[in-house]
DNA sequence: TTTAGCACTCCGGGAGGAAGAGTGCCAGCC
DNA sequence: GGCTGGCACTCTTCCTCCCGGAGTGCTAAA
């Protein structure tokens, strides 16, 4: 398949890549007459109909019905955003409107809000970012509160000053003394170590040497575990739901409500965000490629952001598979770039 | 107006209820062969026209056109709900999966995503739910973490071991015993007291006796002013919004994103909360009573929830104005009593 | 290889008509 | 005076039919 077709003539390439410009600004099929017309080449209709007919042979665009035009199929789009698209970088004009809304003074949960909002606004579509994975943060200290009965309160302080807390229980009641020592015991141990190192040392530790730890020792270790334990949890913001409302292939009930469903639920979409984490660079879902039925009509467009070339998270569009992926793609690579430079600044 | 129609004619009342119990079940207008049957009194059609037009007279009807049965206007609700309605308790079942819903082991904020979830799941509606309001919440304690440069982590815990924790930036550089001071110092001071009365004695204290005041205290006091400063916002959690799109009377894409827009925006909703939030017991807005056009077609019931006498928040049912409101609201009042109990467990 | 011509298909919109639901009013009945 | 049956009228909804437009595929010729 990959390389049944490597020499799609050059013509035809020129017409699905005109024909999907077409169809992307009207969303109507787009006939021979109206390509032979945008074409610009001495065409007349009829060739047009025969090369079309080939691409049609070869799964890149389909008709609604007998005469009813042309539409891009998700492979069309495929071939189009893999091969055809030549990405021109964001105009420095825009690049300067995002840069300065995330140079406000912001904490990174508020500077992740404006992002996807800068996302929807721009593209008119949603815009989803997901929140800074703590993953890889440093472990800066860790202080113990008591409070009342047999619970704690650990806040965890990583990197340049980010706050966490947990509440723990544990199985005897200590003294704030106890919990002193073992904050103590803990920060001497671990500062400046990446949160995800820590966790390692920690289970290894409490393997290894359990025997010869003295009591303190242990208490600390398993608070230590309780709290970096719940640090996976991941989440997104999103911005411009309704704004897919505008989209006429989408305004189908049954589907918006799945779509919207989808979105509150959190879970799936979570899921495909995880998918984008590693591909670094832009990745694009077409269509049906998510795997999601909700989705089956829409595409995402995303990109991870990282802070000083570690993974932070991914951010993104979602729209209709009929989007201007050349405008969006560079709106998106832009944006993962400046948020990213947004939260090294608070780093 | 009030008490222009002290005298509407039983029969005609039973035939509004009657009408209004029709149309919230079928969406349909309702003409008179079907309410005479409904109605059960041996009436033929022709005298219920005759009482139908007598109600559309008084402003409680209205017909969409010539041939179409009738429809209650907001009128006809208000004057349903007000004098029409008896509620009748919820029944044992439902209010006891509520409750057990609620008496899982959960922190305050969990507590109000179930509560949006149960009501927009039971009502098959739109739920809503005020995070409790922190401003009469017991000061416990505070801590002062120093963090790098002239940043203070202020961890304040109020009520049953509830934290809060707020970046604070202090003027000078302060060492860890001059916080531990600081700390102690108003712990001492304020320990059980009232949020807001802490509050109000920190502006006096500053006021008045400033100058006696030595340095140390001075920097406790606008620590905890700076604190305490930021405990006035404002929040809700929604469940369900998509349940809105089932009902024919809310679909139309243009109503429908301007409701959804409302919604992620939270200002107006906010701000209708907060008019409930001092009605002791239910209250209800239908249709255009609640001043905002993108509820027009809607009606919302809240009701008020509260801890140890004191009003916590507000909840309620945002659905379409023909919604069920006998069914409706002992749902709201018991889910308003069952969290504020769950919540008193916790505190 | 391209093109003009032609027959064919399918969608969309408008016209027309029939059925159904409901009304208002009137005249008669209890 | 209240209730009822009857009747004419209105308005929506749905179906069908039909036509025009748009676009196609195929063929034959340049």
């Amino acid at each position: 398949m990959s390389d049944s077709q490597p020499e799609l003539p050059d013509r035809a390439q020129l017409m699905l890549r005109s024909l999907i410009d077409r169809y992307v600004r009207d969303g109507q099929p787009v006939g021979s007459r109206t390509l032979a017309r945008d074409l610009g080449l001495d065409l007349s209709p009829a060739t047009i109909r025969n090369v079309m007919s080939d691409l049609e042979e070869l799964g890149f665009i389909s008709s609604p019905h007998t005469s009813a035009g042309r539409v891009p199929t998700v492979q069309g789009y495929r071939f189009f955003v893999d091969t055809l698209l030549k990405v021109q970088p964001l105009d420095s004009r825009s690049i300067e409107q995002i840069r300065l809304e995330l140079s406000l003074d912001q904490s990174p949960k508020d500077l992740v809000e404006s992002a996807s909002g800068l996302l929807s606004g721009i593209t008119q579509m949603t815009g989803v970012v997901t929140l800074p994975s703590h993953e890889h943060a440093l472990f800066k200290r860790v202080e113990f509160l008591p409070l009342s009965e047999n619970r704690v309160l650990a806040i965890l302080v990583t990197g340049e000053d980010e706050v966490q807390n947990r509440m723990l229980r544990t199985e005897k009641l200590h003294s704030p003394a106890e919990l002193q020592q073992a904050s103590n015991y803990l920060n001497a141990m671990f500062a400046g170590k990446d949160l995800a190192e820590v966790r390692a040392t920690l289970l290894h530790e409490m393997q290894e040497t359990r025997s010869s730890m003295n009591s303190m020792m242990m208490t600390a270790m398993q608070m230590a575990d309780q709290v970096l334990e719940l640090n996976k949890d991941e989440d997104f913001v999103m911005a411009g739901q309704t704004n897919l409302m505008e989209f006429q292939e989408l305004c189908d009930f049954d589907k918006l409500r799945k779509l919207f469903d989808a979105f509150n639920q959190k879970r799936d979409i979570l899921h495909l965000l995880d998918q984008c984490v590693h591909s670094d660079g832009i990745q694009i879902f077409i269509g049906e490629e998510s795997g999601y039925k909700m989705l089956d009509e829409c595409s995402m467009v995303t990109a991870p952001y990282s802070v000083n070339g570690e993974v932070m998270g991914v951010l993104g569009v979602i729209g209709p598979t009929r989007m201007a992926y050349e405008r969006v793609i560079p709106i998106v690579d832009a944006t993962a770039r400046l948020l990213g430079a947004a939260l090294n600044h608070k780093e």
